[in-house]
DNA sequence: TTGCTTGATTCAAGCGCTTGCTTTAGTCTG
DNA sequence: CAGACTAAAGCAAGCGCTTGAATCAAGCAA
């Protein structure tokens, strides 16, 4: 800690060790742990090889302190959290915000590749057991939907009505490759996303309203 | 051709090309391609590392060699293709036999996995614009829908409703390692499997209605 | 049968290269 | 000068791939 803010007095503020966690979060990202290079992430944040020993110890060291900086970088949709936002309002929210992944390749698209590879491809240095990126989505989502569903408690079918609601938008980012080749139109540019995001509120507020009349015809 | 089955008549008829082929299988799932390791796949063979040279060239094209036995390993529940069966009893069958994928582990799961793989994080080895493993299943999907919603023309909304009905059930596969902790009981055992097949079925009927509704009410 | 040839296959060895990491000698700043 | 940091070189290990010799079954002539 100390030792950092000293070095960033040092230099020229640039903070090398800044600069290598950037560079670390593109190439893991690009390549995976495992065909990421230690001399590529240097080069690239234009330190010597010698660096990542210095500041983290060693590659793994490195990997892991990518994945500590993760809560500040996935910001919510805030509209969710407001319990005067409609059902549908809520729904349009959230999946305008996580398909603008689909399309952007921006700064921080690179660390939400990096969560997702890391699910796909466990990389065995981070502890297992670890719900990812998925976590905070998640937990918005069951949080917005319980008084919409006129419930205060989470179960099960809470719990997969969400699945649900996140993978109608997942499989056109993870499978986005195949998504444009079977149906050119769907995810192509920002005008065919919205009408696609159009159709998957559509879609959710179907799922969340099958959900609500399963509720009322289980109490009854 | 005629040298491949003079060798498997020559040795025990073992074929070390297809013990090859099955390692290869095997390992570049695990590992993925760059990570996958010739001398590994040979060990695990049980071949000498000139194997690969000798049958396939060089590592690219004995992963080309993998990706290309594709078609016979994807068998597609044959409810869907036969015109007497109802929407939710194929909506079923096609939940079981995709979930059947989560929990098991043989043979041909190791093949899905490479193909997520290469979707998720494509080797650059093969052809690009590929849409890889989710064809046949889309297609299939397409089919069975267009009678169910009284259409005979694909559209977009089609795509998407197909999209959607896949995704509510891969995000249980991809993020299985985060469903598990976010929500045990969902997929953790086969009893709780066949819960998740009701939910998912009762999702896809929901999704499936109200596009047929939306349909109706578009065409008046 | 016997010995020889041939072509297919396997084998151990090693080439050149990249990897993660370490070391040693330095430079710069306060 | 002391401490923070950098630079360059090099280590062992692993990588894909190649090589030339060894092995083996099949075909063939004497």
């Amino acid at each position: 800690m100390s030792e950092a803010r000293s070095n960033e007095l040092a230099n020229g503020g640039a903070a090398a060790r800044e600069r290598l966690l950037r560079a670390a979060v593109d190439v893991f990202a690009e390549k995976g742990y495992g065909q990421a290079s230690t001399r590529e992430i240097c080069r690239r944040a234009d330190v010597n090889v010698a660096a990542i020993h210095y500041y983290f110890g060693d590659k793994a060291s490195l990997y892991k302190a990518v994945f500590d900086i993760p809560e500040r970088l996935v910001q919510l949709p805030a509209a969710l959290d407001d319990s005067s936002t409609s059902l549908e309002d809520g729904l349009r929210a959230w999946y305008e915000h996580v398909m603008s992944f689909t399309l952007t390749a921006d700064d921080r698209s690179h660390i939400r590749l990096l969560f997702l590879r890391e699910q796909v491809q466990p990389s065995g240095i981070l502890e297992p057991n670890r719900a990812g990126i998925l976590r905070p989505y998640h937990a918005q989502l069951v949080r917005f939907l319980m008084p919409h569903l006129g419930i205060d408690a989470v179960d099960r079918e809470l719990h997969q009505l969400v699945f649900s609601l996140v993978g109608i938008a997942m499989v056109l980012y993870v499978e986005r490759a195949a998504v444009r080749v079977l149906a050119p139109g769907l995810i192509d540019s920002e005008t065919t996303i919205a009408q696609t995001v159009d159709g998957l509120v559509a879609h959710a507020l179907a799922l969340v309203n099958a959900e609500r009349d399963r509720r009322q015809q289980a109490q009854s």
